[in-house]
DNA sequence: TGGACGTGCCAC
DNA sequence: AAACGTGGCACGTCCA
């Protein structure tokens, strides 16, 4: 690891040799622990979690050239030293030590200056270099996960993808690979001749996305069976079997590795496992979630921002109709499911709930007709009706639309209300669609992006409260999941935690509307009792 | 054999 | 699939 120790005393330690050696290792604590001797360095949170394995918690991170850049331009691919450094400079960095430190050191400077330029200082030294020691912490704690069930789950979509397989072939008249969409289409198309219309890929093959088998399931009954073949193969390949390998078999805990360079507009993202995407929709996927449990003597608390981007394009764009709506606790998502499935609020369920919010973000981030029908399976007249209601009741948001893509294009990039930046180059091209896309994604990062600097912040705030107020073995946070963290916590706390923590991440930033957060509480990820306000 | 690409789908 | 956006990941296919 390559440091640079209060801007001077330049180090770069081999791992294996300082903890081979007792008295280095304690001196290293000494080090690292100590917040008067600051740091600089390139990538603090895989030197961070490195450190907590050897049981030091690091301090005084003065700088990180990788987070620096980061903010300067999000949508870079690689935020490798010798990239950065290239892109800088342009110049090349050599393998030796002297190189690579005096490389950081060259890039502290330059990018210091740069950060001071744009405004971007606080947002590096308030939000992102405090929290990827957090980040770290996070991941070297990890989540415990209940194998067993992994396993019973295992065995049953095992059984269930075979017999599904076997009556797949007897419609098909014989044997293929039902995961090769173009001999699925073969099958489907060729061989049984289905009649129903099929919307092309990219590519021109015909498409076999669900969406578009859905509406083929009338003409003939394999199509159900392969929809029902294709949620038990997902699961299996991409959760049920690749978990348990990556469980620590010592611990019988997961542990996820968080990017906090990965994405255009500030979210994190988690990877190796995606800890991000595990299921939460269907009873199959809330049964695979149910086995991320809490450990003997804790429980499990959820904390979920409600709404979230919703109140912050409110506040962004000051639309009035909107701010009212949230001023008296209303709730949109249900709202527009009523609407759209034409039942009372009180008769809308989670899935129609969950469809309403593809459909409430789908608009507000430039969904057309068409996109609007697929999702929500109204007529296009009821789409567009839906659409231009929406923003006429929301001119607010409308106007705040249009007036970001002129700023984007005026400025060539868009900022959240912390002043983090998206470059978008693609709104100046002469190709329409590319332009297009480009106004999407201008109108869309203001408000994702301040949705994860403020759930970013209130990691920072909840974590130093958690920290300056109970051990490890009282509190931890385990999860961010955009905007829910998700905490493991002695039982006989969880009362009055959910109330502090939920307090913090409520009042982490005053915005124009109330932020408000959904607390649920149970001994697995899935079964999960709501927590009221008091 | 392995990487790039296309297709598809999980979450927020 | 597409005039919602942000991700990660698995599989099949194609090609070097
Ligand atoms: N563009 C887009 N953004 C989404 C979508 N789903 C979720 N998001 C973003 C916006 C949400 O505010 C944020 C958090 O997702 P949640 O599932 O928690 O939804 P939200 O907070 O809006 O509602 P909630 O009250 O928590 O159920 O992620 C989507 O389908 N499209
Ligand atoms: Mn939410
Ligand atoms: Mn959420």
């Amino acid at each position: 690891m390559d440091i640079i120790f209060n801007d001077q005393k330049v180090v770069s330690i081999s791992t294996e040799k300082m903890f081979g050696d007792k008295e280095l290792r304690s001196n290293a604590k000494v080090l690292f622990e100590n917040s008067g001797i600051l740091k600089i360095g390139h990538g603090f949170k895989r030197i961070a979690k490195i450190l907590l394995e050897r049981g030091i918690h690091i301090k005084g991170i003065e700088f990180d050239t990788e987070l620096a850049a980061y903010l300067l331009n999000s949508d870079l691919q690689d935020f490798d030293l010798n990239k950065i450094y290239f892109i800088e400079f342009g110049d090349n960095v050599s393998f030796d030590v002297k190189s690579r430190l005096s490389a950081i050191s060259a890039l502290k400077k330059s990018l210091w200056e740069k950060l001071k330029l744009n405004g971007l200082l606080k947002l590096l030294e308030d939000v992102e270099l405090p929290l990827s020691p957090i980040l770290a912490e996070m991941e070297f704690v990890g989540i415990n996960v209940n194998q067993k069930n992994i396993e019973i789950l295992s065995k049953k979509t095992e059984e269930q993808i075979k017999n599904l397989e076997k009556d797949i072939y007897k419609f098909a008249g014989e044997e293929f690979n039902i995961s090769s969409p173009q001999q699925l289409a073969h099958i489907l198309f060729t061989v049984l001749g289905l009649k129903g219309k099929v919307r092309k890929t990219g590519k021109g093959a015909l498409s076999t996305a669900a969406a578009e088998l859905e509406k083929l399931s009338e003409e003939h009954p394999i199509i159900d069976l392969i929809l029902k073949y294709r949620e038990l193969q997902k699961l299996k390949t991409t959760y049920i079997e690749p978990f348990p390998s990556l469980i620590d078999s010592k611990t019988g805990r997961l542990h996820t590795t968080y990017n906090q360079t990965g994405t255009t507009t500030g979210r994190l993202s988690s990877q190796n496992p995606n800890l991000q995407n595990i299921p939460a929709r269907t009873e199959l996927g809330q049964e695979f979630r149910r086995s991320f449990v809490a450990d003997k003597g804790f429980q499990l608390i959820s904390f979920d921002y409600s709404q979230l981007e919703l109140r912050i394009v409110a506040h962004i764009s000051n639309d009035e109709k909107m701010m009212e709506a949230f001023k008296r606790g209303e709730d949109i998502h249900t709202r527009t499911a009523a609407e759209i499935f034409e039942v009372s609020a009180d008769k809308v369920t989670k899935s129609m709930r969950r469809d309403a919010k593809t459909l409430n973000f789908g608009v507000l981030y430039g969904m057309g007709q068409m996109g609007f029908q697929r999702a929500s399976g109204v007529t296009r007249e009821r789409a567009k009706e839906f659409i231009r209601k929406y923003m006429e009741e929301f001119s607010g948001v409308a106007a705040y639309m249009e007036q970001t893509k002129q700023s984007a294009y005026q400025k060539g990039y868009v900022s959240t209300i912390f002043g983090r930046r998206r470059k978008l180059e693609g709104i100046k091209s002469n190709i329409p669609e590319l332009i297009r896309q480009a106004e999407r994604m201008a109108i869309n990062m203001p408000v994702q992006g301040t949705a994860a600097d403020l759930i970013k912040m209130a990691m920072v705030k909840v974590h130093n409260f958690v920290h300056e107020n109970l051990s490890h073995e009282e509190a931890r946070m385990l999860l961010q999941v955009h905007d829910e963290l998700l905490f493991e916590v002695r039982a006989d706390l969880a009362q009055k935690l959910s109330k502090d923590i939920r307090d913090i991440m409520e009042n982490v930033f005053k915005i124009s509307v109330p932020l408000t957060v959904d607390v649920k509480c149970g001994d697995n990820w899935s079964d999960m009792r709501s927590l009221s306000v008091n």
